[in-house]
DNA sequence: GCAAATTCATTTGTATACTAACAATAATTG
DNA sequence: CAATTATTGTTAGTATACAAATGAATTTGC
């Protein structure tokens, strides 16, 4: 089979760190290479996360931010529409699609708030509730195989520090 | 050495349940705690970074995925829409619209490739070979301040276990 | 040398994500 | 109490992201 072929194959690719500046050169990079900056990293790290998420959740399951939400509503509270959004950080534009969608395939239901009129309370419908278990499942799956790339230390070390980026 | 035992036993937290096995109640949260999954401390930790490199790059600043296109071209060479998608971390329909909104901007020009007509090369324009510098100093301050929180070795640990997810 | 497979770029559709502006409602404060 | 301020949710607009389908061009495999 013809795999893919990499940037690798087409690309003269720099390798590892060389110390040398290379000077001389008209175009002085600067010592600026994309692929070791955190933020290339993350974006890529995220980028293999979510298709992990897809696969494992499979075609009819919650986006990640879907099953975030689910998850805070499967405490059993009703929460806030913009609360919920804080919870699972998104803000009030994102968690209202978010909402919206997941209402769309009956698995959350949103009622008006007898305190406060501007409020919509969001919680689980049945079916919402029935799901829960399964995706707790997967989404330890999920996690498992994202991580299956480190070891127990390493994992543990790397929330902590991705934590701390917050 | 540490064998690359199965990571999914490791989810299991030793500090995060109180005790209360009996389960009286319905919920049965089953020790899943949305917080402390990779998924969403990475989620967290992009949109921090990407909050701080708009503060930096500025109103007319180019996107994380337009500097990494720039960036790339920076090197001098004409590269194939596609290919500079590979080398970005970017699928086709995903590097077509990145592209365009540069082009509209007048910082890349997209040529046809006289040897292979499927192809568009792409480059910088004289604009946007002039804002290279001037980027280039701004991406190093984007990634002093993601990584700000933590020490130098810290942030080599990240970056280390960041490039073994992908 | 030619049919089959692959690659390149595009288009369409769905789903985040954020900013900005807005109206309705609540809370605060002078 | 009245005026100001804050909060809640919504809408519109921009920009990733990826899947799937498509058409054109190029490689391949026999």
């Amino acid at each position: 089979m013809s795999r893919q072929d990499s940037v690798a194959d087409t690309v003269t690719k720099p390798t590892a760190r060389q110390h040398k500046p290379s000077s001389a050169s008209t175009a002085a990079p600067m010592d600026y290479v994309l692929d070791e900056q955190v933020g290339f990293l993350m974006r890529r790290a995220q980028q293999r996360h979510i298709a992990i998420f897809q696969r494992i959740m499979g075609d009819n399951g919650p986006t990640p931010t879907q099953f975030a939400a689910m998850s805070k509503l499967s405490a059993g509270e009703e929460i806030s529409q913009n609360l919920l959004g804080r919870m699972t950080a998104m803000d009030p534009a994102t968690i209202k699609g978010v909402i919206a969608r997941l209402e769309e395939r009956g698995l959350v239901e949103r009622l008006p708030d007898p305190d406060d009129q501007r409020r919509v309370r969001v919680r689980l419908s049945a079916k919402g509730r029935e799901a829960i278990p399964g995706l707790l499942e997967k989404a330890k799956a999920i996690t498992a195989a994202t991580l299956a790339p480190l070891s127990r230390e390493e994992a543990e070390r790397l929330l902590a520090l991705l934590a701390r980026l917050d």
